[in-house]
RNA sequence: GGAGAGAUGGCUGAGUGGUCGAAAGCAACGCUUUGCUAAAGCGUCGUAGCCCUUAAAGGCUACCGAGGGUUCGAAUCCCUCUCUCUCCGCCA
């Protein structure tokens, strides 16, 4: 969420900064700044009425005592609370249209963010590796997983429907070695805290990690209970946080969790034709950070680093893009894709999202520190990434590292957390 | 799912209609003193919004789990909800 006194002051600038998205967020920042004039209007003529009422009542109840005679006044105290509660009513609704217009426009992209469209125009920072090249034709996972026994679809059709999946020996203990290798590096390697965190959140805490309102539609939800099923560990895990005055010198948090995801991926186009590629159900170990305002550009180099090193531990080739402005997320400010190279695909595959929010999730959740020069409660900055996701990572390693012969050959860094140097049928 | 109890400031805990944003204690912070690894005295010590300000200062309002209601006036009375605890039931 922005800062409406930002946007009050600063109105020309956050428009700009807005328009850089290339959507529609900046043209209801004249609707915002409107309804927040006529707010405090009817605020300020409601708290002065207040003021009077609590006076005029402290004097009925001092009379009172003194046997006098008060019903001229309550009459008229009568009238000014009828006049409080009016005004108190639009006030109240002026501050819910308010708050459901800042929900929905999205942050301002950071000075240190590439100006752009689309992804067309997202600028490549790095590139770690280089394809394989392989003597045959390589396979793609789909047919390496199929002749190797690891996954099948058509259990998960049968049990749940399409675009998931049943990992099966093999394949299930492979995906198992990538989790506990994942979580050993961040926590043992890199100092994050390990969460295992609820699998279902709250809509408090969607509409913190920016989630809701607007993406609802990308979200599984159970309504009698009023919860959704986590589409990112991110959900759970900065929302620890929420609604607090976090301890200054605990800052930088660092926090690991492996999770489920889940997404409805609804209007997404090829869900379920094309392997593992995109799934409802998916597992990623997310890299979670809170930080001071002035550390978090430096912790994101951070946090894109620490995914990245799961990748290279692998072997796995990758490069590293930026996001430009017409392409970031929503609550982002400055977001790193790291993409995988999948041969069997012959394309790059997104395993990793690295953003700095920013104190938008922040406000959103009134996280914040105390800041010790000025006694001021701040808000403070969240960043997270994926270390990696899993599903993509499983392609691109099966793909990378088979042999002629459709057996994988494993990565030395994975080799004891599965339990064998190979993946044979 | 059933029955009961509860929810007050960082913590403990008073307060059952009228200067209560809230006693007291603890913790924390600052100063002073004694001196030593602790103690005493004094002071400060919640959050947010609005107004006025370049700012500081200041003024006002709201908040005692959340939302509604009664009343001139609500932490206090009424209703609904949420959460916590205890017991019963069910259950991995």
């Amino acid at each position: 969420m922005l800062d409406i006194r930002i946007i009050r002051e600063q109105t020309d600038r956050v428009k700009a900064r807005l328009r850089l998205r290339g959507g529609d967020g900046w043209q209801s920042i004249d609707e915002v700044l409107s309804l927040d004039e006529s707010r405090r209007k009817a605020e300020t003529e409601k708290q002065s009425l207040q003021s009077e009422r609590n006076r005029v009542s402290r004097d009925i109840g001092i009379a009172k005592k003194q046997g006098g005679d008060t019903a001229g006044v309550e009459a008229r105290m009568r009238a000014i609370g009828d006049r409080i509660t009016q005004l108190d009513r639009e006030a109240g609704e002026l501050d819910a249209r308010q708050e459901a217009l800042l929900l929905g426009i999205p942050n301002l992209p950071h000075e240190a963010c590439p100006e752009g469209q689309s992804a067309e125009d997202n600028p490549e920072v790095r590139v770690w590796g280089a394809k394989p090249d392989f003597k045959f034709e390589p396979k793609d996972h789909v047919t390496l997983g199929k002749s190797l026994g690891l996954f099948d679809f058509e259990s998960a059709v049968k049990i749940t429907g399409s675009a998931f999946v049943v990992y099966r020996g093999q394949g299930a203990r492979l995906e198992r070695a990538l989790i506990n290798f994942l979580l050993d590096l961040h926590t043992r390697e890199h100092g994050y805290t390990e969460i295992l965190p609820p699998f279902l959140v709250n809509a408090a805490s969607l509409t913190g990690t920016t989630q809701l309102p607007k993406f609802s539609d990308q979200l599984y939800h159970c309504p009698e209970d009023g919860l959704y099923l986590a589409p990112t560990a991110e959900v759970p895990v900065t929302n620890l946080h929420r609604d607090e005055i976090v301890d200054t010198a605990s800052l930088p948090i660092k926090y690991t969790a492996y999770t489920p995801c889940f997404r409805r991926e609804a209007g997404a186009a090829g869900v379920g034709t094309r392997g593992l590629i995109r799934m409802h159900q998916f597992d990623k170990v997310e890299l979670v950070k809170i930080t001071l305002p002035d550390q978090s550009m430096e912790e994101l180099e951070k946090l894109t680093a620490d995914a990245e090193k799961v990748l290279q531990l692998l072997g796995l080739h990758y490069r590293v893009i930026e996001l430009c402005t017409g392409d970031i997320g929503f609550g982002s400010a400055k977001t790193y894709d790291i993409e995988v190279w999948a041969p069997g695909q012959g394309t790059y595959l997104e395993v990793s999202s690295c953003s700095n929010f920013g104190d938008y999730q922040a406000r959103r959740m009134k996280l914040r520190y105390k800041d010790p020069e000025t006694k001021k409660n701040v808000f403070a900055h969240t960043l997270n990434g994926s270390g990696t996701a899993l599903a993509r990572l499983y392609v691109a390693l099966l793909e990378t590292c088979q042999r002629e012969d459709g057996s994988i050959a494993l990565p030395a860094a994975l080799q004891a957390y599965f339990g064998a140097a190979e993946i044979r049928g």
